[in-house]
DNA sequence: AATGAATGAGTATTCATTCAT
DNA sequence: CATGAATGAATACTCATTCAT
C-alpha cells in the first residue's frame, strides 16, 4: 500500500527524529565549538541513541553541514527590510536589518564554527564544495537586499550589487567574531556596513 | 659562580631552545589549525623532545599565547606606511599598508587559529585576557595607522580614530578568513578599508 | 484454506526469499571474509530487508551455516570421475577431479571462511556439531572416490579408504589455503594428492 | 653520555616493555582468534596500558606482525633432527620432526590466526608482503631438512626440495587446521608427510 | 511475511601530560 | 636542562539484533 517512501509512517518517524537531532545541533554546536562537540553530548542531551543517530548521518561532518544546512532554511525573506519605506537611509535600513537577522544567532558564533570545521576537516575535504554552497546562498539573498537599496538610492551604485554583498558579508562577520573574541560593541557593525554601501 | 639566572651558558642554552621552539609552532600551527597540531607534530620538526618542551611550557595552551606574542613582536613601525607622501590618497595607503603586512602572513589563517583556540579552550578560559591584550596592542598601532591618515586629511575624522582602528580591523579580518573560506576575491578587503576609512 | 505450511502461495514465497539469500551469502561471503560481512551488505545487495532476513535465519551465524548447507547440496556425484576408465592412472583421475571440483570454488576461499566463522562464533559454539555434520558429508564422498580408486588399483590398499580420504582432504585444503596466502603453485596440490593415494 | 639509543637506561626499558607486549601476544591470539582478541584484554592482562602499547606498535595489524616476527624467532635448528643418524627411516625423522615442534604450537591454530588476520586486514593490505617474507623464512628452514633427508636417501630425489618443503607446508598446516576444526587425528599428519617425502 | 528505524555494547585509536632518570 | 617511555581519559564510529507496525 505504501510506497518506498512517501508519507508512510517509516518516513514521518524518519523525519522526525533527523529533525529533532538537527535542531539539537544547531543548539549545542555554538555552545562548545565543532571539535568540542562530542556526539555522545548530543546523543545524551537528547532521546535518542548513538545508532540513531548514525542511522540519520554519515557521521559528525555530515551531521554538522545538515545542522548549516538546517539553519539556512530558517532564514526568511529578511532582505525584505531594505524596501521597507519606512527606512529613509542607509543607517536606517541596516540597523532595522541587523536587529531582524540577529534573532537568529545565538552568540553569533557561527563563523567560528564553521572556521573550526574547515580546520578540523581538512582544507582540502570533500565537504569544501557544500560550504561554498551555503556561502553562495547567502550571497543571493544579500544581493538582492543591495539591490534594493540600490533601486531606492541608499547604495552605492558604483559598485556590482553582488561585490558589495560579498564585501558587506566579510565585513559583518569580521565584526561578528571580534565581537565574539575581543568583546568589540555591536554598534560597531552597523557604522561599517554603512560606509560601506552608502552612495 | 653563575646566578639563578643571568647570562650563564645555561640561560643563554635556555633561550636558545625556547626561541627555537617558538619559532617552529609559528611555522606548524597555520598548517593545520590549533587543535589540529599535536605537541608530537612539533617536536618531532625538531631537534628537541617533549622533555623540552614541557620545560618551557606549561602545555599546548601556554605555548600558543607565546607564538601569537613571538608574532607580534615582530612586526615593525609598519603605520608609518601612512605618512608616506608618496601615497597621496587613501587607497594608495591601505593598499601600500596591507602590501607591507601581507609579507608576515602566511595564508591569513591566524584569526582562524585563533577562534581555533577559543573555541577549544573555553571561551571563559585564563587566557582571554591576554588575547585581549594582544588585541589591544594590534588597536594601538591601527589607531596610530589612522590618526596619521587623519592628519593628512586621508581618513574620516568625524569617528575616533581608536573606533576607526577596532573596525577596520574586524572588517579586514573578515575578508581574509571570507578569502580563506569561500574564495573571496583578495582586491575586496581593499575596497572596504577605504569605504569604511575615507573621508 | 492453506495449512500451517504445505503449498500454499505464502511457503513458496517463503521458500524464494530465503533460498535468494542463501545464494547471495554464497557470493558475497568469500569477498570479504566471516567477520568482514555484514547483514547490511547483504541486504543492500539484495531486493530484501533486515527483517526478511531475521524472518529467514536466527542470525548471522545460523545464515552461514545454511550457506555452507547449500554449498554441500550444489555438489553433484564428482566422485564418479574415480571410475572414469579414460584416466588410467592415480594422476590422470587425481587432476581430472581437481578440474570438476574447482568449478565450485569460488578462490578456494571457504576453508578460510570457516576458521574465521570458528575464531568468531568461539570454538565452543553450538554450531560446531553442524560443522562436523558437513565435513562428515565431504568425508563420505571422498572416501567413495578413494575406494573407486583402491577397486582400479589406483590408490593405496594399506590404508583405510576413510582415512586416506580425511587425509587427502586436509591435504588439498591446506595447499588451497597456502594458495591463497601465500601463493603456492596451484600444481603442487596434484602432485601432493598422488604422492599420498598412489599405491 | 648516552648515544641517541645503544644500551642506555632509555633502550633497555623500551625492550622490556616490548617483548613483555610480543609475548603477551603470542599468547592471547590464540585464544581468541586475531580479531576476536581486543587491545583492551591485551593491556588489561598486563601490567602495562593503552598508551604503552601504542607507543611501541602503531596498531593492532602491526602488533600481529611483531608476534608472528618473534614466534619464528623463536625457533631453533629443527631441521638438524633430520641428520640424526637414530633416525634410520622417513617416518622415524618426521614423527621425531614433529615432536620436536609441537613443542611451539599453542593448540596449532597459528594459520587460523593468519587467515583470521588476512580477511581483517583485506588482501591487499601492505601486510601481505611480510606475511610471505615470514613463509619464506619457514620454506628456507624445510628446504634444509628436506636436503638433509635427500642425502641421506630418506626423501624423494626427483623433486627440487624447495619444492617438496612447499607441499610438506601446506600438508602439515592442512592437517593441522582440520585437527582443530574436525578433530582429525593427531597421527594422519605424520602418514601423509611420509608419504609425500618417502623417496 | 516483511519493513526499516532504532538500540547500545563494543573497538581501535589519539594525544596532552607526567615522571623517573 | 633534557630525555622519552608511559599514562589514561576521551572519541568517533560499527554492527548484530530488536521491535512496533
Amino acid at each position: 500500500m505504501t510506497g518506498k517512501d512517501g508519507d508512510s509512517k517509516f518516513a514521518t518517524r524518519r523525519k522526525t527524529t533527523r529533525a529533532a537531532l538537527v535542531r539539537l545541533g544547531l543548539e549545542r554546536f555554538p555552545a562548545k565549538g565543532y571539535s568540542g562537540t562530542t556526539i555522545e553530548d548530543l546523543i545524551r542531551s537528547s532521546d535518542y541513541t548513538r545508532g540513531a543517530f548514525y542511522f540519520h548521518f554519515r557521521g559528525k561532518e555530515d551531521f554538522f553541514l545538515a545542522v548549516l544546512e538546517y539553519r539556512a532554511e530558517l532564514r526568511d525573506e529578511w532582505w525584505l527590510v531594505a524596501s521597507d519605506p519606512a527606512h529613509t537611509d542607509t543607517r536606517a535600513a541596516v540597523v532595522a536589518t541587523l536587529t531582524h537577522l540577529n534573532a537568529l544567532e545565538d552568540g553569533g558564533a557561527w563563523l567560528m564554527l564553521i572556521a573550526d570545521f574547515f580546520q578540523a576537516t581538512g582544507r582540502d575535504s570533500a565537504y569544501v564544495p557544500t560550504l561554498r554552497t551555503l556561502y553562495g546562498n547567502w550571497i543571493v539573498e544579500l544581493t538582492r537586499f543591495v539591490e534594493a537599496l540600490q533601486e531606492r538610492g541608499l547604495a552605492r551604485a558604483d559598485a556590482a550589487a553582488g561585490q558589495l554583498a560579498a564585501q558587506a558579508f566579510a565585513t559583518a562577520e569580521g565584526h561578528t567574531i571580534h565581537h565574539a573574541l575581543y568583546g568589540l560593541d555591536a554598534a560597531a557593525m552597523a557604522d561599517s556596513l554603512v560606509q560601506l554601501l552608502k552612495p
